[in-house]
DNA sequence: TGCAGAGTGAACAATCCGTGAAATCGCGCT
DNA sequence: AGCGCGATTTCACGGATTGTTCACTCTGCA
């Protein structure tokens, strides 16, 4: 029930939450989707706290934020040392859990919140470039990134292909064909799409334009 | 008593500490000779420690660390709002203080912090420019080995070619051939990947630049 | 059913990267 | 100061990838 009250909290912040009840599982679901920030209990069926912490420390820089119910200082220094960003000791109240993941944040968002855009099974990182799709690392030419990332940024909103081109393209190049959208959401379509002919992401607004769902 | 015992524990971890004893000639030290992290006692003669950071941060982003005696949460989650980095509770062990520093000022200053890069089968030491590579060292020459290391420092991140000048060679000499870069990517492969034409570390992200992978 | 707009496939054009080699710079040495 | 050598930068070319165009087909709407 804890985990309810502090999800709330969370999200009423505006932050997207995912649970995972073991350390095996939290580990699966990061690499599935890697999230902005963890929040991590010490005492954790499957795989402790600390295991987790040092699996996540070998591939990533995430921030965590432990969670302990002991109160000696061993403890919360060896997380720290492990590469924990802050730690929480139970009790807590969920307000406090509430501000130490805005101050975290605001401390690493420069590297890691910055230009990430997550979606139901399809994942893209600006610093990176990469596009996870269901899980699987799709490539993308520099085109098609930009106008994912143009189209993906503002979800649910219509774009001509007058003003993509104006947008995502080179604005100076003026007058270009339209049709070279076409043929870029295209091929977007088939790599990130499972069924390129019913598109679940890249809509299209007939006479009118593309659109983002998200 | 309390500061000289934390000064000895900073001190003998190569720390350099300067003490102030109230609000007003913390700010006045900070001004002569602004440091590299700030740890501030909430209760202060003067000037009292919100006030202090609420200076401080109106001037600069330098990491902050709260001492406070008060446990109860408004206290941190304040401290924690007006933008302190972290916070220790009276009465804390001087070791756990000195490994909050070390961890805050891990997260705060990478760069300076951690000189050492340590990949698998690929070792950098910022100290001694020592590469070694599959454990036999590699010579590098200077812009070689300064690219290696700000690639190497922000793992997967992809940097074009103009960044990588502005940061690795001196920003002002501006507009520079962006194929220098290539060039020195070339001889950085030839130098440290096993198959420079399918490299492991170096990759090349097309239409935009390069990356290092981990 | 007609028709404008959207999708398809393939050819063509532009761009970018890797390479080799030559030119220039920087710095210690005599 | 002049020399010499390694480091760095520049440049042109070839091949590979990416971007654009176009003719054609298909689809949704009146």
């Amino acid at each position: 029930m804890v985990r309810e009250v502090v999800t709330a909290y969370l999200e009423r912040d505006g932050y997207r939450v995912t649970l995972a009840s073991d350390g095996r599982t939290a580990l699966e679901s990061f690499e599935a989707s890697p999230p902005d920030l963890v929040v991590l209990d010490v005492m954790l069926p499957e795989v402790d706290g600390f295991s987790v912490l040092t699996q996540l420390r070998k591939r990533t820089d995430v921030p965590v934020i432990l969670l302990t119910a002991r109160t000696e200082e061993p403890d919360r220094v060896l997380g720290l040392e492990l590469g924990a960003d802050d730690y929480v000791v139970k009790p807590f109240s969920p307000r406090e859990l509430a501000a130490r993941v805005r101050s975290v944040l605001r401390r690493t968002r420069p590297t890691t919140a910055e230009k990430k855009l997550q979606f139901d099974g399809l994942d893209i990182d600006g610093v990176t470039r990469e596009v996870r799709c269901r899980g699987e690392i799709v490539d993308l030419t520099p085109k098609e990134f930009d106008l994912l990332v143009f189209l993906a940024s503002s979800p649910r909103q219509v774009f001509s292909r007058a003003q993509l081109l104006e947008q995502v393209w080179d604005s100076s190049a003026d007058y270009q064909d339209p049709s070279t959208v076409t043929v870029h959401v295209r091929r977007l379509r088939r790599k990130i799409e499972e069924v390129p002919e019913e598109p679940r992401w890249l809509h299209t607004v007939w006479g009118v334009g593309y659109r983002f769902e998200p």
